[in-house]
DNA sequence: TTGTATGCGTTATCAT
DNA sequence: ATGATAACGCATACAA
């Protein structure tokens, strides 16, 4: 491996101090337009770049940010990374990528780590970690913003971006309620999972207002993948025969929900109608087109990287935001 | 935010100096156990985490690794990456995502900003950089794993992780040839992509040794995704009726071409066979579940990882490793 | 316009 | 076993 250039050979070669460089490379005032130029061609000729972490430490600035997810491999925070890093790469900052498993030693691992490396600030979605904690960790953060997780306390560097996925959810069931479904199930993800819960919310919601008793039995918590979601309906089909109606956490789950119907001989729509969320891409292609509910998940994490410079930047944002989804009707239901 | 706490701030409480704290918080030798036991402990109650970017400058070592994908919305680098996170973790290594979307410029860019951070090494996916370029880059890295890329020159920190897509690409056409297929098409990645070219050998091998002619105008490069694939799956059958087999460059593009097939009236397998690459989740759940050909990507990911582990050991690890894809058939080929 | 001294938080090295 | 000092690479504050 090939040492480092550093700025001091870089002086040393423009026969300037490392102050004059200093000020060269970052574009700052003090010296002439022509000594500039000279120094940045020899830097570009010594291929020189300056140490961040150097840097960092005496600015005190990384221009690094932290994104926390359950796992990267799930479409859902992929496309978020996807906004968040390109925004971060249009301004300038580099980011640290952690999974969490939807573990709660991880998540506090992750945010130890990141507090570690002086990042500037941190986007930790769907965090598990109970309120208290959380305060407790964000404290040490400049910035942060929370996506898909409620703060009950308004903290000035801390903005959380949620979903509405209360009012999808409800949407969703009072599609079904018009189009003559009663006996309507829901396939959520694990209790601790806020959307699962503010998703279970719009749902208990819609059949309250058409007065449709709720029923537990109907109501189910997994792991949210598509064979789960494929075993979970073949459970509630087989338990209830009696089911019209599935609502899914996601489009993965209701995915898997259209297997188990196809093989328990269902109908689809006829004899049961199925919302997923999320409206993956794969969802317009399979067969029947899934009926769910879209947001622009890229979008999203561009917001968030963006919100994420403004606190940065010192700016005081509306403390949060709600994301509207909008209901994609296919043929599903 | 809370001002952070350093190794001084804990030295004064516990009355011992910064060196002492420092042997402390790394387990190093040179201090009876029962004070770094009160050291420790201090430590605990302070919240006092060590920063990385004072250790990294001190050290030269900053335990961060970085990641370099094309996007990481495409699933294909997702799992990867899930997988490269996880035994980085396992490690006490943190990860920078860096995405290319495939320009040269960006991987470019990618490069510098790694080298800024003073990475510890690098896993570098599917570069297009230029052979000559990589080798300037790469000097400036302790180690780097190449994965899906090939590098002529073999370098000693430096280890390429490729899938042998070659030998995919060939099974399956011999597959498509078995089965009694003639006029079989390559709907491939664009022309600067290594693993289409890859592929793009192997069907053209297995045509050769079939003594079946090659047909340039069955073979095109589109953009990897279901649209760019349904559309070019149309085009093709429109412009060749007789087409009986579609080699994919990868799964999503196969289930485009499943679509295209479909709305053409074309019968799969009957009419036109289709194998895909990568055995994406929903291959197998489509109708039909598609012919592909499968390598465990996070375990990829957790290989990358490891080996860039070795590398930065000081091991001497083989220089290149060939991932071997297995053949998965299901009902479209 | 340019340079010097100092500090960021940590560890290596050398001392005690 | 423990501590003092320098150094890592850079920018801030101040001086010239």
């Amino acid at each position: 491996m090939k040492k480092r250039t550093t700025i001091s050979d870089v002086a040393h070669v423009a026969n300037v101090s490392m102050m004059t460089v200093s000020r060269a490379m970052n574009n700052k005032p003090g010296l002439s337009d022509e000594l500039r130029q000279k120094i940045l061609k020899i830097a570009a000729e010594m291929d020189y770049h300056p140490s961040s972490i150097a840097r960092g430490l005496a600015t005190r600035k990384m221009t690094t940010v932290g994104l926390v997810v359950p796992s990267i491999s799930n479409q859902f925070y992929a496309q978020i990374a996807q906004g968040v890093e390109e925004k971060a790469y249009e301004n300038g900052y580099s980011v640290f990528l952690i999974n969490t498993l939807a573990e709660l030693a991880r998540e506090e691992a992750a945010m130890n780590s990141l507090r570690a490396h002086d990042i500037d600030g941190a986007i930790l979605c769907s965090l598990r970690t109970s309120q208290k904690k959380v305060l407790k960790r964000i404290e040490r953060f400049s910035a942060v913003v929370l996506l898909n997780r409620e703060l009950h306390t308004p903290l000035p560097n801390v903005v959380t971006i949620c979903v509405n996925d209360q009012r999808a959810a409800q949407e969703a069931v009072q599609r079904f309620l018009e189009t003559g479904r009663r006996r309507i199930a829901y396939i959520g993800a694990p209790e601790n999972s806020f959307s699962s819960q503010r998703r279970l919310d719009g749902y208990c919601a819609a059949l309250k207002n058409a007065k449709v008793a709720i029923d537990s039995s109907l109501v189910v918590h997994i792991m949210p993948d598509m064979v789960n979601g494929m075993e979970a309906a073949a459970m509630l089909l087989s338990r209830h025969p009696d089911i019209d109606a599935i609502l899914a956490f996601n489009d993965l789950v209701a995915i898997g929900v259209l297997q188990a119907c196809k093989a328990a001989g269902k109908k689809i729509p006829g004899d049961v109608a199925v919302i997923g969320a999320d409206d993956i891409p794969m969802s317009s292609l399979i067969v029947p087109p899934l009926t769910t509910s879209r947001v622009n998940l890229n979008n999203i994490g561009r917001l968030s990287m963006q919100t994420l410079l403004g606190l940065l930047a010192g700016e005081a944002p509306s403390a949060s935001y709600t994301i509207e989804p909008e209901l994609v009707l296919r043929e599903s239901g």
